[in-house]
DNA sequence: TAGATTGTTAATCGATTAACAATC
DNA sequence: TAGATTGTTAATCGATTAACAATC
């Protein structure tokens, strides 16, 4: 049998899975069900078992899971046991939210290097980092070899600067920039747009 | 034939497809086409006919879509002809890059009111608004008729947040915190986590 | 043991795609 | 007209769900 390949619409979810077992364990659980775990998902438990079936067997008949071991199989599946360095263009507003952003440490991230191109700010501190001339972006990747970025400038550099990411050869984008990237085949790319998902739920008001 | 209901994931491709519209019109565009938009897009074009196809004719057989025409159709579909009000809890770091973007009000979002609980913060201005206390959260909303929230506040109040946007009357909530919130049903939310779109990724890296 | 919950199968359900008649 | 592209149908493909034997 070949090694079947994964959905990608099953990845989507492990991280919801695994940020849901990281607030069970914030709770003092030990273990859970697929029940729990869907009904604070919003998902039935039958389609978690089955997710987490392409993987493995985590559970136990009877019992459920060991929250803490589904956890620390989850992360390596992710492969957010270690931490990814990760590099962020623009220090605008969003930048300035992202570099000082608490939350990326623990679940498998580090800001590993600051970019604009405003030399005013080149040169100031963004947490813990010096905010660096963008020029500088491809020497900083390749000698690092970073393969994951995040991208915060306005709309209209957006997709010179993705351009310019996947010649330093960055494999992975996450875009705050209102514009549906072109990237080759190969490099992931996630998209985040608050206007978007505002607009998926303005269809459903009534008023 | 009973109204037939059109899909969520149907809804939820609209957004993409009037961001793309507008770019082609900042381009000084006037026609396209569904290839033209799938291949923007990265979607076939076959599933953007099909999709539009839900709502009505738009285009014209043998020359396209008049990019004014759909922009105007999609816009009133998704409701954003108008702008909608929307309420902001937190200004943290996050609540400051979303209070200042310049971005919502071309695409039917108002940033109305800014609350925050920390006292040295009540009474600031933020964008162009005074930071209120949230326990005035509920008065606001309701005498103004708010139907929009985007929730920025720490993970650990967040659902607290959530209750008492629900209990205003709020039927649409955008929640960065990163955590899932239960809502009753009819309320719609949608979830940015950018840790959760980082973990969908480095899956796919090899390193 | 009795009760509970997994992992998995098969059935159902829904979404995408290919293809083409219609027609601009 | 000839060429192009829509809107739509039917076929394909894939995802979700229900159900239950296995078993802790």
């Amino acid at each position: 049998m070949a090694p079947k390949s994964i959905p990608d619409i099953v990845i989507g979810r492990l991280p919801l899975y695994l940020r849901a077992l990281n607030f069970l364990t914030a709770e003092g659980r030990e273990i859970t069900s697929s029940q729990e775990l869907g009904d604070r998902l919003g998902i039935s438990s039958a389609q978690i078992r089955k997710d987490l079936s392409h993987f493995g067997e985590f559970g136990k008949q009877g019992t459920g899971y060991d929250i803490n071991y589904l956890r620390q199989q989850l992360r390596d599946i992710l492969r957010v046991e270690h931490l990814w360095d990760v590099v962020l263009i623009g220090a605008g507003d969003l930048g300035h939210a992202l570099a000082r952003y608490a939350g990326f440490t623990g679940r498998g991230f580090n800001i590993a290097a600051v970019f604009d191109n405003d030399p005013e700010k080149i040169g100031q501190t963004l947490g813990n980092q010096e905010i660096q001339d963008v020029a500088k972006l491809g020497e900083t990747v390749r000698s690092q070899g970073i393969k994951i970025a995040i991208i915060a400038v306005p709309v209209n550099s957006a997709q010179d600067v993705a351009r310019a990411l996947v010649d330093a050869g960055i494999k992975a984008i996450l875009n705050y920039a209102p514009i549906t990237l072109t990237v080759p085949s190969g490099i992931k790319v996630q998209h985040i747009d608050p206007v978007v998902h505002l607009q998926r739920m303005t269809y459903y008001l009534s008023q």
